[in-house]
DNA sequence: TGACTGTATTCCTATACAGGAATATAGTTC
DNA sequence: GAACTATATTCCTGTATAGGAATACAGTCA
């Protein structure tokens, strides 16, 4: 994965928002859609951009897709990370306003 | 400046590269040129792109025009030069071959 | 098997750029 | 002011992708 890849990935608002909470925890689709606020399409469409790009990881579990962040993750990837974690304290992005997002998917 | 837009200035091969080389020194559009080997329609677009969004700032020098970072930072975007700066060291993308680059503007 | 839940995909439209060719503009020098 | 250098802009075309509506697909459970 190149960094221009990296930045492609975190330009869109929506998709930052979900690597966010991926820093996180795992979450399943359904459970960005409440938390986000936003339809089923625009998330599932996002997540799909992301794991095409070897940003994301999924596993099934029963009736749920559980997306997380791939276990070994180059440098650049794990600095660009550290550094949207840093920044996120301060972003209005990552205002989740009534949702101190429950509890996550153990994988 | 948002999150979002730094990463959307972030997320294209050429203005990387151009912010990269501007971590390191203010440089006229000429400098770019010669530096990144691309056309100059490409550069002055780019730096058109950069400074409309806040991430450059200009000073004409006779008949020059430099480009250089804004002295005032927010955060975010100190955070990210940064990333961007430790992350340059192992990425093809700032292979520059043949090029150590010359003197830079004093400005 | 049929109904149901959760997720993905297809089809569509609109928009944002990227990049090049040609041209315009600003400052300098003679 | 005319030629020159450095840079910006306009016009054009092609491509990527955002987002929604509708639909398809996969797994579960009665």
């Amino acid at each position: 994965m190149d960094l221009v890849q990296i930045y492609q990935c975190f330009c869109d608002r929506t998709r930052l928002r979900i690597l966010h909470l991926l820093t996180q925890t795992p979450l399943c689709v359904c459970h960005f859609q409440e938390i986000l606020d936003e339809p089923q399409v625009k998330i599932s469409k996002h997540l799909a951009y992301l794991r095409e790009r070897g940003m994301v990881v999924t596993a099934r579990e029963q009736n749920w897709v559980i997306y997380s962040l791939p276990k070994k993750r180059d440098a650049e990837l794990t600095a660009n990370l550290k550094c949207l974690q840093d920044c996120a304290q301060s972003d209005a992005t990552f205002l989740t306003p009534g949702t101190e997002f429950g509890q996550g998917f153990e994988v």
